[in-house]
DNA sequence: GTCAGGCATCGACACACATCAATGTCTAGT
DNA sequence: ACTAGACATTGATGTGTGTCGATGCCTGAC
């Protein structure tokens, strides 16, 4: 899969700033309570997806915070997105998720 | 060692929002590129430790800057500190970075 | 065509944060 | 004691970002 491809792990020889840069918008797209949580919605969900409108009931925040939440996600490669009628669904990249596992010097399952 | 100890990935069941909560200042202390790099240089130096003179030099930033991103690193419990003489060697705690790859799913070694 | 509902976008605001210069604290020499 | 050097702390500043209300765009139903 490999969808971010970047670098060995940070434990086995020293990031260059480019590398670095490489991996922030997967770092920074986790590193929000929300956006985590948000993540873990969909991935643990059935089939690995998730309906906004279910998304959105699941915090005290406004729809368009809550969009914007999975914009980020999105944009960051971690979240996969489908519409579908009406509905839009979001889907877990277990390869980018997968990537920054290994980039921390962890074994993806 | 277990060092954070707080929940089953997070693609295996949602995440609450305290659990969230506990793994955010992991998260947050390595979601900056400088950060993530210092992390890096020490985790992969010999002996897993790097002086702070070596870590100065390896940045075109101020040096309060950098004294402040090792702090950031050592209060999420990233990086253990030991003054020894005039110099400060900061060290690699390999536990809680490997409890940050079991909450993100992977396998830490 | 019209209307209602699901979701995204926009503009604005408040707060957090990365950075630096200046200063403080400690240690080892001399 | 005094000095020089290694790091930390402080205060200030600019930038980034999480949040919301208002609005816009689609889609399906009538």
């Amino acid at each position: 899969m490999q969808a971010v491809a970047c670098c060995s792990p940070v434990t086995r020889e020293p990031l260059s700033a480019e590398q670095a840069e490489t991996v922030m918008p997967l770092l920074k797209a986790i590193a929000d309570p929300v956006r985590l949580r948000l993540l873990s919605l969909v991935a643990s969900h059935t089939d690995g997806e998730a309906c906004v409108c279910d998304l959105n009931d699941a915090f005290e925040l406004s729809q368009p915070t809550i969009s914007h939440h999975l914009k980020q996600l999105h944009e960051a490669g971690l979240l996969d997105r489908e519409k579908r009628g009406v509905w839009v669904y979001y889907r877990i990249n277990a390869g980018a998720l997968g990537d920054l596992v290994r980039v921390l010097g962890g074994v993806a399952p």
